[in-house]
RNA sequence: GGGCGAUUAGCUCAGAGGUAGAGCACCUGCCUUACAAGCAGGGGGUCGCUGGUUCGACUCCAGCAUCGCCCA
């Protein structure tokens, strides 16, 4: 016996991890996964959604991950030239912060280093850990061309994110301007609003009175009292009857005694606390734009680092919280503060670092998105970039409608600086915008130039990955082969992040969609429903899952967790993968051993050959249409249960006599037939567990599988009549089951069985089925074609009323089963199984002695209803007769 | 505040206008030569609530409740 045999023989559990690590390398060192563009065969390509150069993978990346295999393999084994695009983008704050803390921890701040060194230790940071991610994908058996790795700051990719800037800045869609943007005072940077998380928060509602000059007072009301050291004003809606008196007026700010003018404007809602409100256009965004319609002083009450400025007079240098205690002190000690409400609200912090965040006031540099989101909306509106699941649709038309511009400038030091100059010149203040640094200015020819120290924003730079990636702004043969890509399978949030910024991009800049299919993966939460999170303490890590069950198994259980908005993380179903990846090992054992040399061969001549063979194309037809509706939980769902069910459980138990049996022509013929099965189910779930079907292929010489076919479903094999009969045998043999299990008969016992067919050639089709129906119910069955239905119990048929022998109803006729049992535990049993029989007896009667079931119900739905309860009657009365004979009646 | 989704067995989830399903857990019996990570059998659910449509609703419609997510 030689070394794979023995393999195959001694290895009766299928362990993951050496096997996982030897395809890995191998598959790696093959360059299988690599794709070259080729004229002559149509492309499949997605690019990943780059992931954060800093993160490690979790569950989500796991999920989307699979996916994005699957997809491949699939599209790959369809003989279609498949690329998987992995690569990171460069994550500016988050990879700022993390090499930050680095250097604090070396009690060392960036400005210690400088911008260069620092640049410098962020690229020795990412040299070290920026490929953990994509070398975590590889453990997931991602077949990613991994030679085709992208990282958003590439020397070719820098071209392009300064392309695109400048060409929008000379559109006219870049501009700079002085806004009131989110900012982080932790991280010291704008951010957009996409990266500002809402939390709600337990706060409270100050009414605060400011007198009014000639007398009288206005009262208004705000969650940040600290922020009146910024106010410019007192507004009031101008339908409000109470304060009509008052505008015009002018207020007196308590503690600083600035006056403030009392306008009126119809965005103050009246019925917000007091009516009135405080205008710190400073700092809050609908402040900002009354205060510009009004033409209002914006004093900046709080600076860049959360610090009262010298506008906030006694209160300059105190952090926001401590302003605001003293601020409430000091209003309390002048009595104007008049009350304090609970207040629950919400509060926006900073998605990177949980720091509140405050609205500021500050040069930044925006994107004007009208131009840009009309086509990318049309293209979506007219289908040709779909989503799945449908209904994400709108969730991105409704977004590109409301758009509003983007900031897109960073104060930060790692990102990709903006391509902007500034003359120093004494009195030119030249803007000069260029790919290249110029060497002077062109309006005065100084060469004094100071470059602009904002870097973009990361998803600038990610919006134009679908095309970046393949060599764009060059035209490259990899641009022009691969894009537009075929789908992106993303996270819901993302939708916003990325996809509509790519689409927009790739739409401006290539010209093309990037992509046709838009596909929005489960949310996968915690166990107990929360959000998976590392701060929460909830995260669970798919590298663990890899350990303990296997890359197949976390694949196989993520997949079929994947089929709502939201689902519960479950380990359970983890393990029923590692179970069915052990499973299949060992269906391969049996099949393979049984036949040491036989070629995988389909044969016709038996039933259950033809049966399974039928069987398998509708698998694969299910598996076809789940991929291609992106229904994976539907898709790994009927594999399960086709090789469980039926290629294990029946298949294989039925064709094990042969398998084993003398005649060694008959035994190749079912071992060929098997091992065609077995080659298809290999094939048919390679995408999905590519690790156990593998070794299984190398057992026999298929793999790589990748390199293989996908299973063609082919309707000449499809064979009802062969199936219907098959259900016939399996019912029987399932009644001889219950039968043994519920009269306590010795499990190993083997009974002699008798075949009374209610009509004539009933006997013929259970006959061949005489080997199966010892090994799968252990009875030794003898066919008797007697002709024609008969009575039981009525005396004229001994043979089936006589002791010892019990009546088991199977399809086309009575199964006589001879066994000793109980008489009064038979009697038990046959009650029990009357009882069923009676109850749907009465249902059935019911059912059809209602008068408008039988007049408005299809006819076919009213005829089954008849025939059922027919068969119900009779069986129940047979049954009943049965159980008289045994009580002695 | 707006939107989306979920609510089915003890747990995690499928399903679907015509008699409720799986995996795990539980009970019974089996180490039957591929697999005890297995095999066979079994118990267990007024399908969140209230109305409506229909001959018939777990399924379709409306409202409500609870939970979750996204957006503001």
């Amino acid at each position: 016996m030689n070394d794979a045999l023995t393999y195959l023989k001694e290895t009766t559990r299928f362990e993951p991890a050496a096997v996982e690590a030897r395809w890995t390398r191998e598959w790696l060192e093959s360059r299988l996964f690599h794709a070259e563009p080729d004229p002559a065969r149509p492309a499949y390509s997605i690019v990943i959604p780059p992931p954060n150069v800093t993160g490690n993978l979790h569950m989500g990346h796991a999920l989307n991950g699979t996916i994005q295999d699957v997809l491949i393999r699939y599209h790959r084994m369809l003989g279609e030239n498949a690329c998987w695009l992995p690569g990171t983008d460069h994550a500016g704050i988050a990879t700022q912060n993390v090499v930050e803390k680095q250097l604090r921890a070396q009690g060392l701040t960036k400005e210690d280093v400088g911008r260069e060194g620092f640049a410098e230790r962020v690229w020795a940071w990412r040299r070290e850990y920026g490929g953990n991610i994509i070398n975590q994908l590889k453990r997931l058996g991602c077949a990613c061309d991994y030679e085709r790795e992208r990282f958003t700051f590439d020397d070719g990719y820098v071209r392009a994110v300064l392309k695109v800037f400048v060409a929008l800045y000379k559109k006219g869609y870049i501009y700079k301007d002085s806004y009131l943007v989110n900012w982080c005072p932790r991280c010291g940077t704008a951010i957009s609003d996409l990266e500002v998380a809402h939390v709600d928060d337990q706060g409270h509602l100050y009414h605060v009175r400011y007198e009014l000059e000639g007398g009288g007072s206005v009262t208004i009301a705000t969650t940040r009292p600290e922020t009146m050291l910024g106010d410019t004003a007192v507004a009031v809606n101008p339908d409000d009857g109470r304060y009509v008196d008052i505008v015009g007026r002018t207020a007196v700010l308590p503690l600083l005694g600035r006056k403030l003018p009392v306008i009126a404007d119809a965005r103050v809602e009246k019925d917000f606390g007091s009516g009135a409100l405080k205008i710190t256009p400073a700092h809050d965004i609908t402040d900002f734009e009354i205060g510009r319609d009004h033409k209002l002083e914006a004093v900046q009450a709080i600076g860049t680092r959360g610090v009262i400025t010298e506008a906030g007079g006694p209160y300059a240098g105190l952090a926001i919280m401590e302003a605001r205690r003293r601020v409430i002190a000091d209003l309390e000690k002048l009595g104007a503060l008049e009350k304090v409400d609970d207040f629950p609200h919400s509060v926006a912090s900073c998605d990177r670092c949980g720091t509140f965040i405050e609205p500021l006031i500050s040069e930044q540099w925006f994107m004007d998105m009208d131009e840009l989101r009309k086509p990318a909306t049309e293209v979506v509106r007219d289908g040709r970039v779909r989503f799945t699941p449908e209904r994400w649709r709108r969730v991105y038309i409704d977004w590109m409608d409301n758009l509003r511009p983007w900031c897109i400038s960073r104060q930060l030091w790692w990102g990709h600086q903006l391509p902007v100059w500034y003359c120093e010149a004494e009195g030119c203040g030249q803007v000069i915008v260029e790919e290249e640094a110029p060497q002077a200015c062109p309006a005065c020819g100084g060469r004094a130039l100071r470059r602009d120290t904002d870097v973009l924003d990361t998803w600038f730079s990610s919006a134009l990955w679908p095309f970046a990636t393949w060599g764009w702004p060059d035209e490259t043969p990899d641009l022009a082969y691969f894009y537009p890509t075929d789908v992106l399978s993303t996270a819901r949030e993302i939708i916003f992040l990325w996809v509509a910024r790519m689409v927009m991009m790739g739409l401006e800049f290539v010209g093309e969609i990037p992509f046709s299919d838009v596909y929005i993966h489960s949310v996968i939460q915690a166990p107990d429903g929360r959000r998976m999170s590392k701060s929460l303490g909830t995260g669970i890590d798919p590298l663990e899952m890899i350990d303990k069950y296997g890359a197949d198994a976390t694949r196989f259980a993520l997949l079929l967790m994947s089929s709502t908005q939201d689902v519960r993380f479950s380990e359970e179903r983890i393990a029923m993968g590692r179970g069915f990846a052990n499973k299949l090992w060992n269906a391969s054992r049996l099949v393979l051993l049984a036949s040491e040399s036989c070629e995988a061969a389909r044969s016709d001549a038996h039933q259950v050959d033809r049966w399974i063979a039928s069987r398998f194309q509708r698998c694969v037809a299910a598996v076809e249409g789940a991929v291609g509706s992106y229904d994976f939980a539907h898709a790994v769902d009927t594999l399960y249960h086709f090789v469980w069910d039926e290629f294990c459980d029946w298949y294989l138990e039925m064709v094990k006599p042969r398998l084993y049996g003398d005649d060694e022509g008959e035994r190749a013929v079912a071992a060929g037939h098997a091992r065609w099965v077995l080659d298809g189910i290999v094939r048919l779930l390679h995408p999905f567990l590519p690790y156990v079907t593998e070794e299984i292929g190398a057992q026999y010489g298929a793999a790589p599988l990748l390199a293989a076919e996908h299973p063609r479903r082919d309707d000449a094999l499809l064979a009802p009549d062969d199936e219907a009969a098959v259900a016939q045998v399996q019912a029987a043999v399932n009644a001889v089951r219950a039968f043994r299990a519920e009269s306590g008969v010795a499990p190993g016992q083997v009974l002699e069985a008798r075949l009374v067919a209610d009509e004539a050639g009933a006997d013929e089709a259970y006959r061949p089925y005489a080997p199966a129906f010892r090994a799968l119910a252990r009875v030794d069955l003898a066919t008797d074609a007697v002709g024609g239905p008969r009575a039981l119990g009525g005396g004229g048929d001994a043979s089936v009323t006589g002791d010892g022998e019990n009546v088991l109803l199977v399809p086309g006729g009575r199964l006589v089963v001879a066994a000793v049992v109980d008489r009064a535990e038979e009697a038990a049993r046959l009650a029990t199984q009357l009882a069923k029989l009676e109850a749907e007896v009465a249902r059935g009667t019911a059912k059809l002695g209602n008068a408008a079931f039988v007049e408005k119900a299809p006819p076919a739905v009213v005829e089954k209803e008849r025939a059922k309860l027919a068969a119900y009657r009779r069986e129940a009365e047979e049954v009943a007769a049965r159980l008289a004979a045994v009580r002695g009646e």
